[in-house]
DNA sequence: TTGAAAGCGGTACCAT
DNA sequence: ATGGTACCGCTTTCAA
């Protein structure tokens, strides 16, 4: 079925069949309608892209996340996906497994093919992200780039609230179990573990992770324990609930004999126990992306913004007051 | 960049540059290159919508899941998305909040610019179903529509596995945990654990939980402690995850006061104790899902036919003797 | 082995 | 308010 099918059936010409749908207020009321009932008659329906090749949009958008496995990115990108389809966009996914060489070939195969980007937690230089941003609208998340539209989740703010928190239960030595040094989430949230701990006058260490999983949470026990820290402010949920493993594994009770807090808040209050986290920016920052998209896509001469999605600490129950474990 | 510049550039016909992507055997190797260098330097690439208009192929196919947040669907997806991006295509998500009306819509949004979808347990009527293969190359993951390519996980087997273990163990009264009784997997499971149980003399009840989700689980145990039974299979590890919190929270010990076992094996060892579950699905479901889509693209001759996905019981920590607790 | 030209299904400018 | 028509960028007969 195309549009000159429909045309003839109404008996009118291909371009005011076309108008029907696209600028109706051009057309008769009632030639529109009998267009539009022969349409469904007929079971017309837009070919996408015929129309994206003469119009020069496309009505999707692309939204690439480094692993859809990592519990932070299902919320974010249902809310891209929910967000985009009251839009009327239709949205791929790429997944780039964490590297930037694939990152780059899905942003080439899909270029074409889209109206705007969403790049979540990229790993691409820079310079190849504000080359994107130059020639399609593009929304950069966690990730601050310099001239491109981008929203951050400030953890930062959370996670000075947790050091605080815990300073104020009299902890007086922490760690920070750090992620992926690469991205702009753990340097931010290493920053502020660092600078909240040497405000309040508490003691803070680092302790590398690397890739931010389960297991590597829980066999880093041993050395957050050989820190003499007693307590530890986690780069994210999964490596807090590894940790919350690792301590239950040496027999050692959180949070009476350590304390824990994770970041993001993507495992809710599933963890056993409880997990005090850094909370909100998965899915807000979805939906934040997804608007400043489309309105770049409508305007592209819109300021590139940076904005920031508040976080912050909710309170379970895997932090109580110091109490030093045996050396 | 169009390749009527292309081929100016290089000094032939715009049929000839054509032929030198696509049937680049039809031409002199050496015009081949001379085409290809400088559609290289030119920045060159074809444009997906004037090629998809002229030969009504896409490249691109669409997957839509129930709920991307379910950790179910991640792994599945992450292997639709690098399986695909190996056989040069691109995918669409779609996540139709457990809505078949939502589905509906994607699908009706997306058929016109994809060459096939894998539908993920789908919640639309089957006659939809049928209707959408018999028009476009289509596979259904874990919905038993007859004349439609389906693949499904045979948890049965796994969960037979898991009942016959509880038997040996001594359990003689058992309770499924069930998920939303209209999904082929709930019903798949509730069959087997029923069935297994009447083979192996044990007595099994069935708790209705609806909406699979770690609260629920959590909540249930009142009842399922009130049930008499000793031990529990659930459909999935989110309901069975819910329910080790459920036990800890009135202060039984599992395994030793009572046996768990989940489904899917999508929380991996990351539970306390670690989850004896029905391994093997997710990520296979997916690659085999792709790959049939693929064949069937190439040629959609082939019989529909259905594929079963192996699913074996893993034997981790939650699972235990007999032993009867307090009534 | 290469070129000319007719579509593929719409949109939008220019007329009427 | 409606129609005629030239593209949009590529593929694919048909000829040469």
């Amino acid at each position: 079925m195309t549009l000159a099918d429909v045309a003839r059936a109404a008996g009118v010409s291909e371009s005011t069949a076309s108008r029907a749908f696209t600028r109706p207020d051009l057309i008769r009321d009632d030639t529109v309608e009998r267009i539009k009932r022969f349409a469904a008659e007929l079971g017309y329906s837009v070919d996408p892209h015929a129309r994206a090749l003469s119009t020069g949009r496309t009505q999707n958008i692309a939204l690439i996340v480094p692993d859809i496995a990592n519990p932070f990115f299902p919320p974010l990108v249902r809310e891209v996906e929910s967000g985009a389809e009251q839009a009327d966009f239709a949205v791929f996914l790429g997944d780039s497994d964490e590297r930037a060489s694939r990152e780059k070939v899905l942003v080439d195969r899909l270029s074409r093919q889209v109206d705007g980007f969403i790049l979540a937690s990229p790993r691409m230089p820079e310079e190849q992200i504000r080359e994107l941003a130059a020639r399609t609208p593009t929304v950069v998340i966690n990730r601050d780039v310099e001239g491109v539209h981008r929203v951050l989740v400030d953890a930062a703010t959370g996670v000075r609230e947790a050091v605080d928190l815990l300073a104020a239960m009299g902890h007086t030595s922490i760690a920070y179990l750090a992620g992926p040094a690469e991205t702009w989430a753990d340097q931010e949230r290493r920053a502020a573990v660092l600078g909240a701990a040497e405000a309040a006058g508490v003691r803070a260490g680092v302790i590398e992770l690397g890739r931010p999983s389960y297991e590597a949470g829980r066999e880093c026990v041993g050395s957050l324990i050989a820190t003499g820290a007693t307590a530890a402010v986690a780069f994210d949920d999964v490596i807090a609930h590894g940790v919350l493993a690792g301590f239950s594994l040496v027999g050692l009770n959180v949070p009476a004999d350590f304390s824990v807090v994770g970041c993001d808040d993507v495992l809710a209050a599933t963890t056993l126990p409880a997990l005090t986290t850094v909370s909100g920016g998965s899915a807000a920052s979805g939906a934040e992306a997804l608007s400043t998209l489309l309105a770049l896509i409508d305007d592209s001469a819109t300021a590139p913004e940076r904005t920031a999605i508040d976080a912050h600490l909710v309170h379970r129950a895997s932090v109580a007051p110091a109490r030093h474990i045996r050396r």
